[in-house]
This record gives structure tokens, sequence and C-alpha cells, in this order.
DNA sequence: TAGGCCATCTGGTCCT
DNA sequence: AGGACCAGATGGCCTA
């Protein structure tokens, strides 16, 4: 599905859920039925039912019409459930700091995992940083009562989002600020893009290393300024993102 | 053409 | 007993 060149998603991961024709011409159907009608087995792989009066008994006993009927509905439940588990897939996609759009190729499932992941474990260290900056404000205008004289207003935002301001060059020199993909949020998003941190006021961070682990990715992605891309290409490891990547998934 | 990714079917297992 | 979950098998589509 997303090696897709035409369109994202010429092969929807999530189609129409419908036990139509395309299933009773499926080969795996026809032999089923074939196989049914000459009562061999199915598949070398031998039953590991031990005839204790399980399921597959029951079955048995069933006439070829019943079988075929829960074959059908057992079909169609897995369908949907895997159809369920695309749908989150899709969501999951969403939110992904990943360029997104009709010419971009969509994430693989274990793509999207992976940087998933690795997303999360990047917010939480931005946020324990951010803590740690925030406590450092507070705690060296304590004597001074107020934050608003460490960062004395200069516009109508609150105090809160100037503060927010003043320390985003600091969260963002946490994440590495030299990349080639850092650029300021107007400049280089797509239309599809999803927000970054260009809301916070500050360039957005770069991720090309969310994607960075052990597995190796497949290349062919499109590349975007500014987006993360979990190319080979893109993978230099910022300094500061590096306790990131020794967090990376262990198989 | 090989490899990657995916949807689907299927049987087994576990849970309610 | 029925449904959810899981993993293996299979085949299709696409890209390098």
């Amino acid at each position: 599905m997303d090696s897709d060149a035409s369109s994202t998603c010429s092969r929807s991961s999530s189609p129409e859920l419908a036990v139509d024709s395309s299933f009773f011409s499926n080969k795996v159907f026809q032999a089923y039925c074939t196989d049914r009608e000459t009562g061999q087995p199915r598949s070398e792989k031998p039953s590991q039912n031990t005839g204790s009066g399980g399921k597959s008994r029951a079955r048995a006993d069933l006439c070829k019409d019943d079988m075929q009927d829960l074959r059908l509905k057992v079909n169609g439940r897995e369908r949907k459930r895997m159809h369920d588990l695309n749908q989150a897939m899709d969501g999951l996609r969403e939110v992904m700091p990943y360029a997104q759009g009709p010419s971009v190729r969509k994430l693989s499932k274990i793509s999207t995992l992976v940087l998933a992941r690795n997303y999360i474990l990047m917010l939480s260290s931005s946020l324990e940083e951010m803590k740690k900056l925030v406590g450092d404000v507070y705690g060296a205008s304590g004597q001074s009562h107020s934050a608003r004289r460490v960062l004395p207003p200069t516009s109508a935002a609150p105090a809160s989002q100037l503060q927010l301001l003043s320390l985003a060059p600091s969260l963002h020199s946490l994440v590495g600020s030299t990349s080639q993909h850092t650029i300021m949020p107007t400049l280089g998003q797509t239309p599809h893009s999803p927000p970054l941190a260009g809301y916070l006021g500050f360039p957005a961070p770069p991720l090309p290393t969310l994607l960075k682990d052990p597995l190796h990715l497949s290349s062919g992605y499109r590349h975007f300024p500014g987006m993360p891309c979990p190319c080979s290409l893109c993978q230099p490891l910022p300094a500061s993102t590096a306790s990131l990547h020794n967090l990376s998934m262990g198989k």
C-alpha cells in the first residue's frame, strides 16, 4: 500500500467491508470449497485438535452450507478487525510529524510505529527539559517574586506564552537546530503538512531521526523541506537527540 | 525479477 | 458457545 506510486492509497488500507465476489473468486476460498468437496485436508499442516470435543468437532458436524456461512462470518469479522486496526494506524499517521498529502507516500505500518515511539520519546525528553528550564527561570526569579521581571512583557501575549517563547531557543537547541531540515514553519510546509512545533513560535525541530532505529527502513520517500523523512539519507543524528537513539527499540 | 508491504483467509488459543 | 486475538500462509501490487 505505501508502495503505491500513483497515489497514497490506490489499494486502500480500509476497503469497503463486503463479502463480495472477490472473496468467492479467491483462490483460497475456491481451494477451501474444493477440499470440502473432496474431503481432503486443505493443508498439509495437521490439525492440532485432539478431538476432545472442541469447535473443530462441532464444525465437522455442520453441513457444508453451515460451514460456509460460518467461515464467511469469521472472515468478515477478521476483515473488520483488521480494517479497524488500519483505521487506528491511519489515525496515528495523521498526528505524526511527517509530511502528508496526495503526493507523499504513506508511512508503512512498521515505520509508523517506530516513528510514533521515537516521537513520544522525543516529546517526553523535551517536556522534561522544558520543566527544568521553567524551574530554572522561576528559581532565578524567586527573590523578585515575579517572572515578569525576568521576562518583561513586550506584547499583548500572556506571560506564560512569553516565557514559553523565551524558552524556545533552549528547547530548540535541545532537539538540535543545525539540521538542514530546520525551517520556519511558514516556509516549507506543504498544504497537507501536519503542524509541527511552529505553533510554539520557533522553528520546527528536526525530526528525521525519529525513525532512527536498528531497523533498516526502505528508501524512496519523498523529501520535503522541513519535514522529517525516514529514509537513510535523512538519518544524521544530532548530538542533542542522541539519547533518543539510545532508547531505540530493543529487538 | 527480487524484495517489501499489504490484504485476506485460516486454524488455534484465550476470554467472557 | 461465540467472539477477539494472533500468527502463518498465500497471493497481489509496486518499486528498485
